[in-house]
Order: structure tokens, then C-alpha cells, then sequence
DNA sequence: CGTGAATTTGACTGACATCAACTCAGGTGG
DNA sequence: CCACCTGAGTTGATGTCAGTCAAATTCACG
């Protein structure tokens, strides 16, 4: 299940001439690129398993990761409008997409108008998370960004019904810092301090969330301290 | 003239037709707004004449800019995904907007193929946008923020066949050092500086750029100096 | 186990924020 | 006509958060 089958009012008939778009599966090894900068668009990709990171490098190499894509995710919105892949994509760990072939898509949304109505809600979706990022990035404060990324990741998580208390990093230090536009260090300071504070148990890359309450709070813009 | 008529291959007839969807003018005065944070969304907006802002504010009132619209641009996207808006929508100066419901608009993407291709084209385009943002706020300095923030002025309004090289600041430092993640006085010191190194002449909010290609390697990321 | 990558930790630095005083433009009314 | 007022913008002094650099430590994996 993806980001397009599942919360639409289809009817049975209309989830399976939706199947039927959906084309082959494609494996992405863990360090892979499922596309590249440039590249010519052509299908969506839903990711069905795994983890995928998608960033922009500037002539200068200063490289932006603009957004972590977990199962459930669709990737290559951004790439509609000039034709092109704006950005790479890259998988976390082994992954698993489908492709969706745009063309066969519009078709199936004009024929099928709750598809388009959804559709339409998870770009929008889209520009609204990075209205979000771009507040976390021009407004806050190290820990704030932090604890807003943290928040967020719980919020994915609860919403694909999985454990959202507790879960894995399934990304380095280093992409989280260039995430949130700070450095490695920054976030292994931080890591021990919302220890320290009560916020958080630490394992390596596994995380548990010990004070969601004080979390959100922090993330919301508690002043900082 | 706006966004979504300007550059779709429709036809006579099908220009005629979207015309027809086309809502009431409304006339929004210099600081009112459009619309407010979590007001039911409705319609997408065409800028037909003036100057837009739209911006969020967490609880704590800290603001962050995340975008400025001029004429022929499109305001709304980013509520289709909830049903109500995400931020606040204000003139900069007396301005005037299309409304555009939303349920009209689905019924002729439905009708009109090519329309709803340019409409995907442009909602990607805000994503991209919105990513190149993202990039600006992670990665550059403030003197490469501002360069790129000009550049990209100068660009949107060759664009649209104004003059690029010499233009008006329709917003305020304020504004400009909000949306660039700096303060009114990091924007109040970057002028002079352009100035001085012969990349601007400064007249008030009125702005020429005296050497585009320097400007734009600054703003690419040459490094800053 | 051993090797290289990832992460942590510490000392220092610098870019930009903050605070505060000042200037300037434009509009208003006496 | 000009004195005054207000908000926008500029400039300078100082502080601080997070970056940089460097070294130590731990982890992942063959």
C-alpha cells in the first residue's frame, strides 16, 4: 500500500484499475540511485519497502537533502514540471519501489476523479511539508530543529500505524545535520543532551521517545534551553 | 493573464472555457489579507496586479516568509492537502486576484487533458521551487542568499518580459531578511557591500543590477567573499 | 580480530544576531 | 511652509550559537 491507494474513497473496481498502472516492482540496493539529477522523468515511484533520501548539490558540491521518504512515500513530484529529475534519489538501505507511469496515471485520473482529488491533496501535502521545513531552517534554533525533526519522524510512524515511541534512525548523523542545515557535530551534542534531559533513551540508531509531551513542546517553539 | 492560462497547448474553445470558471475579481488592499491561517479552503487565487506575502507563524509568533507572489502567479496550492490554508496570504501593496474555485477546476482538469498537465507542471514547480529554498536556507551564506535571492527576482521577471535587470523591492528588508532566514540588519549591510563591490546600484527599494553574471556566480556559490 | 567509517568530544573561531543609537523619507496638521 | 512625527532603514558595538578543526573512541563488517 502507498500514499496513492490508500486513503481515497475508491470503490474495488477503481483500486484494481489502479493495480494495474502500477508497474514493475524495482529493487534499489542500499546506496543506489533510483534516479538521478537530470535525469528524464517519467514515472512516480511509491516506496513499498525500505528508505530513501533525496538531495540537491549546488556546482560547489554543497549537497541539500530535501527530504527522507519512508514505505508509503511517493517520489518524483518534483520532477513534473520541467521533465527532469530536479533532485537525486538515493536508497537509504535495500529498498523496493513501484513505478508509476505518469502518462498511464493522468489517464486514470481523469477517469476516475477521486483518484485526481487525491492525487492533488498528497502534491499539496507536499508543498506543505516544505513550508514546514523551510520555517524549521529560517526560525529555529538548533535543538528546536532537532526536536521538530524527532516529532515528525514519531508523527510518520504513528500514521502508518507503527510503533511512533521507539524507532530506528535509519539515516546517519551527518544526513540528519544536513537535513535540518547543521553539522554532525551539532547533532551528537544534542543527542546526549536530550538524554541527559529526559527526553530521549538512546541506542546507536534506535531511538525511544521518553517524554513525547516535553518533545513537542520544544519542537512548538518552548524557548529553547 | 496567469499560470494556469499562460503556457498550456489549449485550444481557443478550451481558453474560453477555463475563462468561464473564472470567479470574481476581488480587490485586496495594501497589508489586508487574502486569506488567514486555517480559513476553509475553497479556491486557488491568480495574482492579476500586485504584490503578495504569504507566511506562517508558529505559536510563539515566530514568522517565516515562505514565499512572495507576483502577477501571474498562483496562491493556494498548499491548501488542497487539509482543506483549509497553512498560512496567511497578505497584499504588499493594493493588489488584485482571480478566484478560482477549486470544484470548477477539477471538472475542466477532468475535461481538458492538456490543463491538467500545465496544472501538475505548475504545483511541481512550486515544490521546486520550495526545494531550491530549502538548499538556500541549509547550505548558503548570507551574502550567497541574498545574491540568489536577487538573481531569482530578476529571473521571474524576465519571465514574464518585464524589465530584469531593474526593478522594485515590493517588500520591505524586514521581509526579505525573514524569508532569507537573516535579520533586517544583515539585509541593511549586504547592500551597501553589493554596491560598493559594483554588483548594484541602490536607490531606496529601487534596485538595478549592474553585473548580472558576477551576481549569479555569488549566488551559485562562488565563494563568498 | 582488524580496518575503515561513523560518531563523539573538546578547544577555538567566526558569522550573524542582538541591542542600541542614529538617520532619513514621507506624510500631517498647525 | 515648515515643524513634527512615525516607521523604515542604517550603522556601530558586543555577544553567542553553531561551525571548524583536530583527536579520541566506537561501531560495522569482512
Amino acid at each position: 500500500m502507498h500514499q496513492l491507494c490508500l486513503p481515497t474513497g475508491l470503490t474495488a473496481d477503481e483500486m484494481e484499475r489502479l493495480d494495474r498502472i502500477i508497474g514493475r516492482r524495482r529493487t534499489v540496493l542500499r546506496g543506489e540511485a533510483l534516479y538521478r539529477l537530470d535525469a528524464p522523468f517519467h514515472s512516480l515511484y511509491a516506496v513499498r519497502l525500505g528508505y530513501f533520501k533525496t538531495y540537491q548539490a549546488d556546482r560547489h558540491g554543497a549537497v541539500q537533502i530535501t527530504g527522507f521518504q519512508m514505505a508509503g512515500d511517493l517520489l518524483g513530484l518534483d520532477a513534473i514540471g520541467a521533465g527532469r529529475h530536479p533532485c537525486d534519489a538515493v536508497a537509504l538501505e535495500d529498498s523496493e519501489v513501484c513505478e508509476i507511469a505518469y502518462a498511464s496515471l493522468q489517464q486514470l485520473l481523469i477517469a476516475m476523479p477521486a483518484l485526481l482529488r487525491h492525487f492533488h491533496r498528497v502534491m499539496s501535502g507536499e508543498i506543505m511539508r516544505e513550508q514546514s521545513v523551510m520555517q524549521l531552517l529560517g526560525t529555529m534554533q538548533a535543538p528546536q530543529r532537532f526536536a521538530a525533526f524527532l516529532v515528525n519522524l514519531s508523527a510518520r510512524y504513528e500514521a502508518r500505524g507503527m510503533a511512533s515511541q521507539q524507532f530506528r534512525l535509519h539515516m546517519s548523523r551527518e544526513e540528519i545535520g544536513n537535513y535540518l542545515g547543521l553539522t554532525i557535530e551539532s547533532i551528537s551534542r544534542l543527542l546526549p543532551r536530550f538524554k541527559r534531559e529526559g527526553l530521549l533513551r538512546i541506542d546507536n540508531r534506535d531511538i525511544e521517545i521518553l517524554d513525547p509531551a516535553r518533545l513537542k513542546a520544544l519542537a512548538a517553539g518552548a524557548i529553547a534551553r
